[in-house]
RNA sequence: GCCGCCUUAGCUCAGUUGGUUAGAGCGCUUGAUUGUGGAUCAAGAGGUCUCUGGUUCGAUUCCAGAAGGCGGUACCA
């Protein structure tokens, strides 16, 4: 006779996919808030959109093809219209411009907590789910608008906790790298080579002079034995970029100036230095000028960013649970993108603003040890069974008082329930058994002075005898015990 | 996608030169303590040795493939 089996599913996550716990949560939450805080105290409104968006308004689809490009998740309605959950929130805005364009007031400054979802190979503090945290100005031109992203982006990343030697905010412009490519005869409309030289830029960080130059000539092998295909410049031409790479400088107006020599007589690439030294002038009047560099390493991917980009990246080494020193990219990044409306209504906005990878963020900040435990709840302690209305009305009370209480409401003996309490981080337990009842009393024990004074405590019976870090108190004084105790700390 | 490493208890990992009963530390449960979280001591629970196929009298161990994980690299619209 066969037996029927019964299906189990594997309880498992698609990669990329977390859950995260309560800890991480409040944290994440604590972090929003601060910089979300700092977005509205620059006049920035809040907006929500939906997580899916129809894929053409994504601006998502495959060239010539009638797929969803492979990076978006992507599936099609009941009626065959293919939507995408949203990659960024910075699409998402530019179809709400576009739709309530004549009724919002432009400029339209708007700031957005959302989550995204990126359909890629996760890494290290890289996921397929994360949240962001973007500022932007839709209708402000350049460079003025540029230089208040810039410096709400450093204030909003030292609200979100980290401070000033921690991380490295690096401005450049796409406008330079077009005047760059010109300068070296290539067209920078051409996503091919010029993309590539792009791409090779970008690693300057990660692999120096040397590494570079390979991507920019023939190509390069890593560690791995992997072969990547360079741009296939001749050597004067690598020398020529290189020498745009090496710009950089603790003086900003020398670094524009030195971009401005190897970009010749490009008209774009003069347009962009112009921006950039403006930027850099507020900046330098503004007193950001110790935290934000002007760097022509900064490239960024987003292929709709038309002039000054920025990024902020983490100085210290990030390490992962095996204790091994990993990269990490940056924890947000931001740019002026004008045409991103256009594609919608025809006529030019100019837009610029920032995005701050919050789950990112809170990883590097994690990884350095800085997620501080969070305190759990008062726990009441249910001793006797036909007490429970009585030991409700204890929780009842502390809520009453702003106080987080629960009520214990496992099966388990007195040792257990304390040994849940400690589990949960709770500060402090209240204690009303058969004792204090008759006695009309309550026993208020402080966890957490208590951990502190078990250090010095040797032998379990004066453990034990000592009862440190508890008070019995008549019932009528629960709230003032529990508050002195929590004040204590 | 490509390259490398990894996969044995809840966690971190040993181990079996192919042989019957697969181990440790930590964690967990219970007790020493009719009502007190730490420490100590004692007892206990917990494993299809990732999966599939091959070689073999016999595979957790050897071989091949797959899946999953980690890292690098590419891509990141």
């Amino acid at each position: 006779m066969a037996k029927k089996k019964t299906f189990r599913p594997k309880p498992r996550r698609p990669r990329g996919f977390r859950d995260r716990s309560g800890e991480e949560i409040l944290a994440e939450q604590a972090m929003l808030r601060r910089i979300c805080d700092v977005y509205a105290s620059y006049g920035f409104m809040p907006l929500e959109t939906p997580a899916f968006e129809f894929t053409d308004a994504l601006g998502k689809f495959l060239p010539d093809v009638d797929r969803p490009n492979e990076g978006v998740f992507s599936l099609q309605d009941d009626d065959e219209q293919w939507m995408s959950l949203r990659y960024d929130l910075t699409a998402p805005l530019a179809r709400h411009v576009a739709e309530n364009y004549d009724a919002l007031p432009k400029p339209f400054r708007r700031y957005q907590v959302g989550t995204v979802w990126r359909n890629e190979k996760p890494g290290p503090g890289r996921f397929r789910e994360f949240t962001q945290c973007d500022a932007d100005s839709v209708g402000a031109p350049a460079p003025h608008a540029d230089a208040e992203a810039i410096m709400m982006f450093a204030d909003a990343i030292r609200a979100a906790g980290l401070e000033d030697r921690d991380v490295k905010i690096r401005v450049s412009s796409r406008k330079v790298m077009s005047g760059l490519l010109e300068a070296v005869g290539l067209d920078p409309e051409d996503k091919g080579v010029s993309g590539t030289v792009l791409r090779a830029m970008d690693k300057y960080d990660r692999l120096g002079a040397e590494g570079v130059r390979l991507l920019l000539g023939q190509g390069r092998k890593d560690e791995s034995g992997d072969f990547t295909q360079g741009a296939g410049l001749s050597d004067g031409q690598a020398d020529h970029v290189l020498a745009f790479m090496e710009a950089a400088s603790d003086d900003d107006a020398a670094a524009i100036a030195q971009m401005r020599g190897v970009m010749g007589g490009s008209a774009v690439g003069a347009e962009g230095a112009d921006e950039l030294d403006a930027i850099a002038e507020t900046l330098a009047a503004m007193g950001y000028a110790s935290r934000v560099r002007i760097d022509p390493s900064v490239v960024r991917g987003l292929d709709y960013y038309t002039g000054p980009v920025f990024e902020a990246e983490v100085t210290f080494p990030v390490q992962n649970e095996k204790g091994e020193t990993v990269v990490f990219g940056s924890v947000g990044s931001g740019g002026r993108y004008d045409d991103l409306v256009k594609r919608f209504k025809g006529v030019e906005v100019p837009a610029v603003g920032c995005s701050i990878g919050v789950s990112r963020l809170l990883t590097a900040l994690a990884a350095r040890g800085e997620a501080q435990a969070a305190r759990g709840p008062v726990v009441v302690l249910a001793l006797e069974a036909d007490r429970m209305p009585a030991y409700h009305r204890m929780a009842a009370a502390l809520r009453a008082e702003g106080i987080r209480a629960e009520v214990y409401l496992g099966g388990s003996g007195m040792r257990a329930q304390l040994k849940y309490a400690d589990k949960r981080a709770a500060p402090v337990v209240v204690i009303q058994g058969e004792d204090e009842r008759t006695q009309g009393e309550v026993t208020v024990k402080d966890l957490e002075l208590g951990a502190k004074l078990s250090e010095t405590v040797e032998s379990n019976e004066e453990w034990r005898s000592g009862q440190p870090a508890q008070v019995t108190v008549p019932e009528g004084e629960l709230i003032a015990a529990v508050k002195r105790a929590l004040g204590a700390d």
